[in-house]
DNA sequence: CTGAAAGCGCTTACAG
DNA sequence: CTGAAAGCGCTTACAG
């Protein structure tokens, strides 16, 4: 292992110099030309906990994440790590497995860890998230909810679910059911079904019912039954893209057929929305560019620049096979 | 920040007897007691980088993961993650982006920051695959592929394709089509064919092709067409979850039912085998248990034990509606 | 622009 | 069982 008291006797400088070299680089041409030379050659890189231990601070990101297994998470992780990359930046992984628990215990442990910032995607904030984030000294940004006294980065929910409903509306639908998600996840539960409820507002001669799941998929195919069976709708907007797979398979083992008989949308624009026949209808959000963002402002957070508390990205509706026109 | 200094001056005794405190421990139980207290009160941790930094080891397992939104390497890595706390190590994931030069960086920056040793969801290996992880002075563990010069852990691709096969005839299948994937992916590319072929050599009065995309997922749906109109089998068996579903969808929009008119079945048991309608019959791989059975056999590659360069992991036949009996 | 020196928070022989 | 001291590989005032 080289260090830099190697390269700065073979530069014939004194460490600080190399050092220098490697930092701000106030350091003559022609040194600076040695130095680079005896880097390339003996392919040194510094030691990063040496760096640190001194520096007292990281190119670390931590990152929290409630499910690995998820696609939106997935797909945020990707941006998050995509853009840090160019940021020189590294991003470190912590999953929390949908406990809040330990979630807050991960904030802990990423601080220990001395990481320059924590980005959490968010499920639920709760007021001890609240507290440690505040109590905590480094920038705290949370991606896909929204609180007023933290940094978020959120989905536009409430517009594409809005803009959903008008959608429905279009296509002739009178009798429509709302399978939203439990409302501990405000962004899912309930900023979804509002933005829903905005569209239908000024709608005449329409019905419209409004079922929850305890989670994002379905706990039970019973609830599609009663669905069905107590308001018989022409479409079920349902709060995410599993939701309505799930849905569209109970509904396909009473042998009704969707879209002629009934039609379904999701949220999301998962992988799988397209890869299901029929295509799932469903408003897509950029997880990906979602997380490039989320990169970005937290490196601004980080350099103290003047951030906005919130930043929205946005939604595409995916006009598929899903639903029909009545 | 309190340090291990302050610890033994609150303490009344060195900072060495602190330090042998929380490594081997060989205190006097008083003195013992004194630290432990002053440790809690301060809530005191070790610096990590300073300790790394002088023991030069970390308890950091790198992961070089090929795509983070794949569902495989998800529930891998969660069961990496998990094994892996419960040992006090701790889990660094690099995404290479199914880029094999990225792979082979990520080796190199992983070892650069010292970890422990590397778990590498493997999809091809190529030779500087094999040369590089000869080279390094760290345990490489390969997992989904395998070679004999490293260690590997596999899951049952070749077992898990004869059963598939086996039961595809038990059903009274004839006319059959096997998808297969790239075969640079050894083993969901070769061995899943090659047991797949086992299968059959000595049934008779069977007809069998095989057809092979580019990917684990469908290049296009006219591959699908061909293999109907060229063939039209009486089931189709995919290599993979994922081509499966794209399958089913190509198969539904010529018209043709599921599973009444044409048979499909997958391999890997992902979540959305069994969110689908028809449900999919599958060889569903355990994978988180494949993380945990990876992070252990890591740990004990670490500490130089007798450790087979081989372990297999298993699978069970899931049998759902995709597959009719004729 | 450059170097000598101190120090970041630990661990580890060594001596007692 | 315990402590003093050296040193891990860096960075950062400070002085020149």
């Amino acid at each position: 292992m080289t260090t830099i008291g190697d390269i700065a006797k073979l530069a014939g400088v004194a460490k600080s110099t190399v050092s220098r070299y490697l930092n701000d680089g106030s350091v003559s041409e022609a040194t600076k030309r040695k130095i680079q030379h005896i880097i390339k050659e003996t392919g040194y890189t510094p030691n990063a906990f040496a760096q640190s231990l001194k520096a007292k601070k990281t190119n670390i990101i931590g990152t929290i994440v409630p499910r690995l297994d998820s696609y939106a998470s997935s797909r945020t992780l990707i941006g998050i790590d995509e853009e840090l990359k160019t940021m020189n930046y590294q991003m470190l992984i912590s999953h929390s497995n949908l406990d809040l628990e330990r979630e807050i215990e991960n904030i802990h442990s990423l601080v220990t860890q001395k990481v320059a910032g924590i980005i959490l995607l968010a499920t639920e904030i709760t007021d001890r998230h609240i507290s440690i984030i505040k109590e905590v000294d480094i920038p705290v940004l949370i991606v896909g909810q929204q609180h007023k006294e933290i940094h978020s980065l959120i989905h536009n929910d409430y517009e594409a679910a809005y803009e959903v409903g008008k959608y429905v509306m279009s296509q002739g639908h009178k009798r429509i059911a709302f399978l939203g998600a439990n409302e501990k996840n405000v962004a899912i539960g309930i900023d979804r079904k509002e933005g829903f409820k905005k569209s239908i507002e000024e709608a005449v001669d329409i019905d419209v019912r409004f079922f929850e799941t305890n989670r994002n998929t379905l706990d039970s195919v019973s609830i599609v039954y009663d669905i069905i069976d107590t308001f018989c709708p022409s479409i079920i907007v349902c709060a995410t893209d599993n939701l309505a797979i799930e849905t569209m398979k109970a509904v396909y083992s009473k042998g009704i057929s969707i879209p002629n008989d009934l039609s379904i949308t999701g949220f999301g624009g998962y992988e799988m929305a397209e890869m299901i026949h029929p295509g799932l209808t469903t408003a897509k959000f950029f997880y990906k560019d979602a997380g490039n963002l989320a990169a970005r402002k937290m490196l601004s957070l980080i350099r103290g620049e003047d951030t906005p508390m919130k930043t929205v990205s946005g939604f595409e509706i995916i006009y598929r096979e899903s639903v029909r026109k009545v």
